[in-house]
DNA sequence: CGATTATTTGAAATCGCTCAAGTTGGGTGG
DNA sequence: CCACCCAACTTGAGCGATTTCAAATAATCG
């Protein structure tokens, strides 16, 4: 059973619609399964996890930050009515499980297998050298949903889409970039994500995702094999389209 | 004269707008003109600031770290067509200015007068104790970031401004809220932005975000003043308009 | 190869945006 | 103190991008 089941069928992302007033409250205070007891001592404890597994959720006690080593996770929160929204996702090297509260303010999921190193919260708290380390990382990931909050805010759907697709080529689009003639201009990429998640992060509905793609199809700019593998025949034209340059 | 003039005038939202072709590119790499030597041996310069001013400004060099101790201020990411989204409010004890790469990746403007200490970057990486105490703060402003997006990403027009009204609302709504019942149910809050200002941080146009101030008027939730002013009515109700309980 | 799930596509509805006036409010100068 | 001005805000009408609903098609997995 997948993990994002609850967000499977589609949900009317309009708030007005009269679903939402059917609709199920979110669970809230379901404990992750994910459990492996963490010793207080240890400078880390390494975890291993496969695709599509809670690391913990929305409302579980916060009592580990994570670090990220290998694989993908993503944030997401619930709203009661079973809106989600992707807010972070998380890379090799990225931290995650931060709160400001005793409980943890989003579910963490995985979309890749790999590992993690796991730090008991506490420990962390009382090591100036490890919180150090883990805060310095905090730093990109600011940037980054500083980033993602233009997107959100300002972006039309193309553009989102856009944008998401430059997220995946390492190297170009961000600062540093050697822009139009520098390096190769075609790309093949692996979202690693179905469209529901891909909506959830951008803020559109699975509808709008799907025909964005197809947009970009017509257009030529990429090609689509497997759903999941995107071919970038132009990495300089998706650029353009994410409306940054 | 003030200092979000660009977005002045009404900007189209919609990047398929002819208008967007028309518009100027956006000012990158104006240099911030509120400089002030810093001395690298302090543990922080204080510096005072006024209403409507840059601290800095996307594109200039990332040389300082800010704590804000007094007053309120707004970064902002503009994209180069003109279209602004404000991506994080700053409040007293908040910490900005940090960017993963040799610039800012944001403007800072301040919304109300106040101070803040400024430090030099490149002490606050050699210095442990200093960017522990200014990493402390970023945790919380990082649920707020994570907050920001599901308001961005999928709440409505309604919602999003009952939020920013929530917000403005000092232990209610969130962790600890001691619900209805619990506490007065009025306040007279301050805005302290402009509609435009609100717009640009909610995700919305500023005619939207005045239908929704009327609109909550008309429903006898809120009662507005001078524009900036709010007295809320029921602050239940308006908390179960922002679609989070 | 068939069942099941994920994705795509089409058509209609809707929310928020654009454009265009009108209104309010705060400040200024007579 | 009041008339005027200007900027900020509000309101209305129409439009358009995205959502919703519904159905078809494609991909995946035994």
């Amino acid at each position: 059973m997948k993990a994002q089941m609850i967000q499977q069928t589609t949900i009317p992302q309009n708030p007005a619609h009269p679903a939402f007033r059917r609709r199920e409250p979110a669970p809230r205070a379901i404990r992750s399964t994910a459990f492996i007891p963490l010793r207080p001592e240890e400078e880390g404890h390494r975890q291993r996890f496969g695709e599509h597994v809670h690391l913990f959720r929305q409302g579980d006690d916060a009592t580990r930050i994570y670090e990220l080593i290998d694989g993908e996770v993503m944030l997401y929160k619930l709203l009661p009515d079973g809106r989600r929204q992707v807010v972070e996702l998380i890379g090799p090297g990225d931290v995650f499980g931060i709160s400001a509260i005793p409980i943890y303010e989003c579910s963490a999921e995985t979309l890749r297998a790999g590992h993690a190193v796991v730090h008991d919260r506490a420990v962390v708290e009382r090591s100036p050298d490890l919180f150090r380390l883990l805060s310095a990382r905090l730093q990109a990931q600011f940037c980054a949903m500083h980033e993602h909050a233009v997107l959100l805010g300002r972006k039309s759907a193309l553009e989102r889409v856009a944008s998401f697709i430059m997220k995946c080529v390492p190297g170009r689009g961000g600062y540093g970039c050697p822009g139009p003639g520098g390096g190769d201009n075609t790309i093949n990429v692996r979202l690693g994500m179905t469209r529901q998640e891909i909506a959830d992060y951008l803020g559109l509905t699975i509808e709008t995702v799907s025909r964005a793609f197809s947009e970009l199809r017509r257009r030529g700019i990429v090609t689509i094999d497997r759903q999941e593998q995107v071919l970038v025949n132009n990495i300089c034209r998706v650029c353009k389209l994410t409306g940054a340059h």
